[in-house]
DNA sequence: CTCTGCGGGTATACGGCGTATACCCATACT
DNA sequence: AGTATGGGTATACGCCGTATACCCGCAGAG
């Protein structure tokens, strides 16, 4: 049922992944899916740890290949940085998880369970518990591997000319934007979200390594 | 009627603010209020266009009185960390517009402004096309000055006893965090979010800096 | 001074949703 | 043989957003 709830969210989101839906599909009564679950937020409850588990545990093969190895105590970056881009390629599938997961009120055993690996190897790193806490804070819900589109753009017009005259006045209204998306070496054509990604989440832990590094402590 | 509606929604959140209620507070039809909007959505585009319209811009003064004042090309750092600020100021008061922003698929005039005011600054200060563009990715909805937070924690029972064994066996399981949470200086009470803000925020900026300085460029 | 258009309100109704309550039946165990 | 129970069903309630149709008072045109 879960992973029946989990192929509907993904072919068409989480909306409209209804109670009654997922009966359709699995051929049964609304109701029944109630002796599964007590409520519909449960079920999302459910797909999250379903999918969240699914995140795999970077091996130390990867490691290998990733960085080449040296003292253990200097792993941690690259250890959280596997980490999080396991959960990026674990989760990218599932669209609807990044609304579903920050939408919890409470965090599971699988969710918590992700959080400690993740702290644990900082702290394995010889950051210390005030950095640690700043490092899970700063990383946010970037740790689950995904990032907010930030800027949709107004759709243009069909008509060409229209489009061309909203355009010119859309650049004119916004300088900085426009100065962005016509000189930025990927101008025109989206950008590689995933260089996107690692680039932000490097410059995360750019920071918590520089501040460890110092013996930074937040007093 | 958008204020009414703000306030409803600070009062009650925004799942709470239907259409129906929003009516019956201002004391009419529900059909009433669709000759002011085309459907809900369109009203919480409003809410957020109000809300976000309010976030003052730094003035002089401020920026005077925050760092002392040097070369304006120096100057981008402060005056975005400034704006991202106010922007967290003005938003503290309505938290169902962490949401709502986060969930508008087209942005509205209003939020483009912002957007372009940010890399405005950005631009002032020598920033390239691409690490401007690479800034806002990593800035991300931390732009609006929020911050998910992460860790709800499981709701303890009421119990003393079971608290306690509870309270143990999470320990137990959780042996990061578990550390972290006993450790850290402010272990125990809550933390401070705008301490957690600010310096995330910091973080990141202090990353953008110093890539600029490099001469860094994502090619 | 009448007519008319219309901005903004109302009444009713539809189809969707989550879910409470009550019933029902096959199988597994005593 | 009798019974508890896990998993299915039927029906119904109250909420939601919103389509459609009506209505009324005022502004301005003739």
């Amino acid at each position: 049922m879960v992973s029946t709830a989990i192929a509907l969210a993904d072919a068409r989101g989480l909306e409209a992944t209804t109670m009654r839906g997922l009966a359709d599909v699995l051929q049964v009564t609304p109701m029944a899916l109630y002796k599964h679950v007590a409520h519909r937020e449960q079920l999302i409850d459910e797909m999250v740890d379903h999918v969240v588990g699914a995140i795999a545990e970077p091996s130390d093969d990867a490691a290998a290949s990733d960085t080449e190895r040296t003292a253990d105590a200097e792993d941690w970056r690259a250890h959280v940085r596997r980490r999080v881009l396991a959960a990026r390629r674990a989760l990218r599938t599932h669209p609807w998880a990044q609304n579903a997961i920050e939408t919890r009120t409470t965090a599971s055993p699988v969710v918590l369970a992700y959080m400690d690996a993740l702290m644990s190897a900082m702290f394995d790193g010889g950051l210390s518990a005030d950095l640690v806490h700043h490092a899970m804070h700063a990383l946010s819900t970037r740790m689950w591997g995904f990032t907010r589109d930030v800027m949709p753009t107004p759709t243009a017009p069909d008509d060409p000319a229209e489009r061309a005259a909203a355009l010119n006045s859309f650049l004119a209204a916004y300088p900085a934007i426009a100065r962005m998306m016509t000189t930025a070496p990927h101008a025109g054509q989206g950008c590689d979200d995933d260089e996107e990604f690692a680039l932000a989440l490097d410059l995360l832990l750019d920071g918590v390594q520089r501040r460890h590094e110092a013996g930074w402590n937040s007093a």
